[in-house]
DNA sequence: TCTCATTTTACGGATTTCCGTACGGATTAC
DNA sequence: GTAATCCGTACGGAAATCCGTAAAATGAGA
């Protein structure tokens, strides 16, 4: 089993659970940080006493409170550590389900396991905890068909730019200044009209701004 | 100090975080379901046997899975067990923090004390019992500022359901003829026009679908 | 019942979005 | 070298929205 781990998760009650599941498994240094820039501290100091943590568990999502921080979410801290120590490896354990989210997460942080906060989620994160010992990948069940999922291969950053300045109020003629201004590619009127009616398609709205909502709620703005 | 108490909760690793509080608090008997449905039953089942619970402890949003359920939200549960047994006193621990939510919660619902999930919310639950001991009213400092909002008093259940109209791809001339199918009064496409209109000053929204976005944002819908 | 104020509806013009077609340029295939 | 395809742009008419004005309906109080 690891031995030294690194807990990164902001609510108080799920530390609990954390560190008391982790220990009846036998983990003999546990560490928890509620802010990501501690938690990299921590990782930081553990290399340099020459004990550095086996095992990240990550949250994702950090609630903004007083403190100014300069890591802000888990994709952020995960990036962070993988820096300081490539080889950890990283469990991700949190409410995101979103499909956008979880696939770039595996594909570009490559994390190690990824387990959803549910109703049996600490027995997952044991399984996962386990799958990662003997080299393995984890992925929570109910998530795992979001890695197959195609449709949003078809999307990419221009999309999401167009969806999020549609959602922040921006019409398409001024979206047409502003790529221009800022020298983004296809940025004619008549093109990002066609972008948005292809989108819609895509994820059969009915108008604009169902489709804003869509990607609202499917977490891809 | 309660004596027993339900916790309707689906997280177990929240689960497992609040049963340790409560034995650490000298709470004897401890409940919990993972469904609304099941808490429901236990409550039930307490009363029956003469011996019910005299403190709830309930989350808002619970995920949904293959099981089908009568309840699907806190809420819906704090209603129903109330109807059983109107003086139980409900304790909500969530993650919820939009205003409009708690608003209606404690005014609607009167639940007795609204604990925010967060970085010290194990702390805030304890006094939050505490308070609902000697008959208080708790809300997490972070909240209590939401109850003070007042923009939110102007819009109403029909703003609502324009607003969830549009965000489901509904047009305005749909609308007005299932305004006026479903006999809902105001129902002429100028008068959602104006409405709309008017919950974009209120939300300094530039765009309808900015308008949408924001309410989602807010929780509204 | 009449009056006045408020709410709701009706209407119309300006603007924006929607959607189809068509054109030019670049790349690829043959 | 030519044709075919793709990508981005341009344009224009239809539809939907935005927004102001005015008429009609409603309702409360005298």
């Amino acid at each position: 089993m690891f031995t030294k781990v690194l807990i990164a998760e902001d609510f108080d009650s799920i530390n609990i659970a954390l560190i008391q599941t982790l220990e009846s498994m036998g983990v003999k240094e546990i560490e928890h940080a509620k802010y990501c820039d501690d938690a990299l501290l921590k990782a930081k100091k553990a290399i340099q006493d020459k004990t550095p943590f086996d095992l990240l568990i990550s949250d994702l999502s950090f609630e903004t409170d007083y403190r100014t921080v300069t890591l802000k979410s888990g994709e952020e801290l995960i990036a962070a550590i993988r820096q300081i120590q490539p080889t950890i490896p990283v469990l991700v354990y949190t409410v995101e389900d979103k499909s956008f989210v979880i696939k770039s997460l595996v594909e570009d942080l490559k994390v190690n396991a990824f387990v959803h906060k549910g109703r049996n989620s600490i027995s997952q994160l044991k399984t996962a905890m386990e799958t990662i010992l003997f080299g393995g990948t984890f992925v929570s069940q109910n998530l795992a068909h979001a890695l197959k999922e195609n449709s949003f291969n078809e999307i990419e950053e221009y999309d999401i730019q167009v969806l999020t300045h549609l959602s922040n109020g921006v019409t398409i003629e001024e979206m047409e200044q502003l790529f221009k201004n800022k020298d983004i590619k296809p940025n004619s009127k008549s093109y990002i009209e066609k972008r948005i009616s292809k989108l819609k398609d895509i994820f059969k709205a009915k108008t604009t701004i169902h489709l804003v909502s869509l990607s609202k709620d499917l977490g891809i703005i």
